[in-house]
DNA sequence: AATGAAATATACTCCCT
DNA sequence: AGGGAGTATATTTCATT
């Protein structure tokens, strides 16, 4: 991870599809070199995959929500399983605290979001939090060397 | 957003590289009729952007944490400002609920921790979960309508 | 590990339906 | 709104440094 590798992963994060011929020209490499670095930073897995980042109100899902869910005893791993079917639920994490989960959801409406809190409180506690705005969506990672 | 809308973006969202050829060979579109399609739906807003995923441990960022703020009477204004000043955070929502902020962010370790704490509570009381792991990591939406 | 060159694949533009 | 043809560009492979 040298300071090429960064500037790659630079342009990369401001745009995916970005052609590597592209890159090379801000960067100041040929297609192959670039490619070649891409490719290994994929291979060890620095770079895990490539998203395309959709406006979840403009695809018919109106509300985002976060929700914690705090587990009752002997639940945490019927949830863990369950929750992957859950299509609402777009990212997931177990953290340390009073809750031990916590997730990103987008739903239709209120309806839908009343519907999804009646299924996950057979596994624990909730509490939910209706996302108003992003301050801050997805900013680039930059190099902590300086 | 009819059908072949809806497949195109399941095939960006597992893959936000492929080609537009590839895409159409999946959906049973030529690439011209899918880079139209594509580019109507970056128009309109349905596409926002294109990201890389990149596994923050690799980069030299071992620790992840949800930080919840409850910001201080008139500090708010202040701090939606100066949050995006803060590499750390790559992800910052304004929610309802009595914590009024939640923030994802990454960190080389507890020292950054407690150093990003220190700036954040000058702006309003925090709560800190450490992310354990990801149960789901941007999962592809998928259309709501059957 | 990068370049330059050749072959293949893809993207883009335009016109037709 | 999509298909097909032609051109430009990009990717991939490989030999070379």
């Amino acid at each position: 991870m040298d300071k090429l590798n960064w500037a790659i992963l630079q342009e990369l994060q401001k745009n995916a599809r970005i052609s590597f011929s592209e890159v090379g020209r801000k960067v100041g490499l040929t297609s192959p070199a670039v490619a070649e670095r891409v490719r290994k930073m994929e291979d060890n897995g620095v770079i895990e995959s490539y998203k395309v980042n959709l406006a979840h109100q403009k695809t018919g899902y109106q509300l985002r929500a976060i929700i914690t869910l705090r587990a009752f005893t002997g639940r945490l791993k019927a949830f863990l399983e369950t929750v992957k079917t859950y299509k609402e639920v777009v990212n997931c994490y177990r953290i340390t605290g009073n809750e031990n989960i916590i997730m990103e959801v987008i739903l239709k409406d209120q309806v839908h979001l009343e519907k999804l809190i009646d299924k996950l409180i057979t596994y624990g506690e909730t509490r939910t939090h209706i996302v108003l705005s992003d301050v801050i969506k997805d900013a680039p990672i930059v190099s902590n060397v300086e």
